[in-house]
DNA sequence: ATCCTATAGTTAAGGGCTTAACTACAGGTG
DNA sequence: CACCTGTAGTTAAGCCCTTAACTATAGGAT
């Protein structure tokens, strides 16, 4: 591969002048400009990024680290639409992603993630950090690496989704549709931080039609379609009165549309059911569920803004990302509630 | 950040010695080898990659290349299974992923891409190489570059799922279900190389049985679930008399779920609907799904085994991925067939 | 005519690591 | 005792690029 040094050599001039050239610095004649250029194109000659890297202590790598905490990453729609995001945002800019997922436990990041991270190659990062036992950040910020995090935790800069307005939007949309005994299919708060904004969400449009938001019976799932099935069997077993589910995933959602149909009873006629993140194949399901879009690649992108702004030594703000609530046909208003109509509509 | 200078002088040895004690090259005493892993220690030392790069010609990144080609890329869920695969054979062997996702059209890759395979900040590719038009492994092999596909084109070295065996594995599993009006969702060749084995797969399958494959109507789609709504009315309404549906992916079989559906008609009941994918949904809508599994993280970590063989020299064969049959509710034999059955189980 | 300034280009150091070539020495061999 | 061999470690060149510091020149101001 031809170098700096053959470039030179051919248009006749010493290497800092084709360096110079080919990054813009000011105080060179068109010609000596005209001279390396053509040298440049006849040699094909494309610079070293690794001999750029040690000389500048620049890569133009950003990490992208997803943490591997739970077989979900990996089937998880919405990680890839963040990484939609970032990699549209990051190649429009020249920067490379470096895909990292680390092994991550309570002592913390596996080592080899570890040397990664200290071993220069790395611009900045861009972290999935939602868990609140473990960041994947510890070693980028005891290195000084500029660092921007998708969640709630590791890092000064970070960029959210308004969890807290989506649950708002969901229970407030149920509610609003005249459902007063809803269950709430959730997960453990440990395994995602942006659960509890959720519930937060839910019980402030709760609170805001002023309905009590502790009166309604609340299952566990792990954001499987198995689990929601099985939380939503138990729901409505324990109370078969319930019109409506929330369900703070789709996946759990689509298991619950299951369940119903298990018990005989059909969506939304019987039982409203609502989702959470709006996968792409929410809308195609049948019914197409009601849920809430994320606006994941947004997010992603937001994420790479805001990494540039970093490393301008900008102290962006925290972007709440807000959220869209998608109404499909998973949602009704209750038989009961539609008749009451019904008949008011007659008596008129 | 200590350098392997810092350790050497800590240590009171040259670097070169550091060095060679850290890459574990032969004559030197256990005492030097214990004072250099101390100092190593004390100081926090780890290399950098940039520099050892640079001197060394490798960098242990491997570039992982979906080319973005249409939209679906970063909705495909069998894109990240793959990259799954990938990355846990890849952090196994302590190299690191570059993910890069070239815009690809007939003149070839993106710019930017070129660039970067040329820059030598690579080891290897690994990439998905599946339309025939264009491949993201020219400027690789221009470059001589190690690569490896997941796919019908590219280089001498591939991985490829055995989407002939697929077709045939579905085709019989429908034709021995009793089926015998049988309507086909395909996508035009050029979007997707191996559609084309998949068909011939169907084809070997209805030969296999004595049934005369171009009977069959087929139908255009595009991968998504409406084209498969769409592409399902139109066999449906044109041939009311068809029994199954054998979609050439998951998502056109949802949709012709539903078209089903909208029709008044059921699945199985009325029709049996197959895809091809199995995607992780699949096993959770209702009916769940027949369709065809590819093992696509296992297609990603014998690619990257594979590319390590290429880097140790070898000549790997290709390598074709068996693929699985996963029968589940949406197949099942035709009502007329079930009929005769019960007569003739009647009349013994 | 002298001095200064802006422009155009060069020289050479330096970034951190690997490795070929070399030195030094202890112990074994004839 | 001279010589060879295997072991232990060092020296220094090289990987390719960037950039601070420098030189040289033309033109304008005084």
């Amino acid at each position: 591969m031809p170098t700096l040094q053959d470039v030179a050599h051919r248009a006749g001039v010493s290497t800092a002048t084709v360096s110079k050239v080919l990054s813009n610095t000011p105080y060179f004649t068109d010609q000596t400009r005209a001279k390396v250029m053509q040298a440049v194109e006849e040699l094909g000659y494309v610079p070293h990024l690794a001999a750029r890297a040690l000389s500048k202590g620049k890569t133009r790598i950003i990490a992208v680290v997803f943490p591997y905490l739970y077989d979900t990453l990996f089937s998880d729609p919405l990680v890839l639409r963040i990484l939609e995001g970032i990699e549209s945002e990051t190649s429009r800019q020249g920067y490379n992603i470096l895909l990292s997922t680390p092994r991550l436990n309570a002592r913390g990041p596996d080592s080899h993630y570890k040397q990664l991270i200290q071993s220069g190659y790395i611009d900045g990062v861009i972290a999935l950090d939602n868990v609140p036992f473990a960041s994947v950040l510890d070693p980028v910020r005891k290195r000084g690496i500029p660092a921007v995090a998708i969640g709630y935790y590791g890092t000064d800069f970070r960029v959210v989704s308004d969890d807290v307005s989506g649950g708002f939007q969901l229970m407030t949309h149920v509610l609003g549709l005249g459902h007063r005994r809803v269950g709430i299919i959730t997960v453990p708060f440990n395994i995602h931080y942006s659960i509890q904004h959720r519930i937060a969400g839910l019980r402030a449009g709760a609170e805001a039609v002023g309905v009590d938001f502790d009166a309604f019976p609340q299952v566990d799932g792990d954001f499987s379609t198995d689990s929601g099935e099985a939380g939503a069997a138990k729901l409505l077993d324990a109370h078969p009165d319930l019109t409506a589910i929330i369900s703070l995933n789709d996946r759990m959602a689509m298991g619950a549309i299951l369940a119903v149909r298990n018990r005989g009873r059909e969506v939304p006629r019987d039982v409203t059911i609502v989702g959470y993140d709006d996968i792409p194949i929410a809308a195609t399901i049948s019914p197409p569920l009601t849920t809430i879009d994320q606006q994941a690649p947004e997010l992603g992108r937001s994420a790479m803004r805001m990494l540039l702004d970093v490393f301008g030594n900008h102290s962006p703000e925290l972007v709440k990302m807000p959220t869209r609530l998608i109404v499909r046909q998973s949602s009704a208003a209750p038989a009961r509630w539609r008749e009451e109509v019904a008949t008011h509509h007659d008596s008129r």
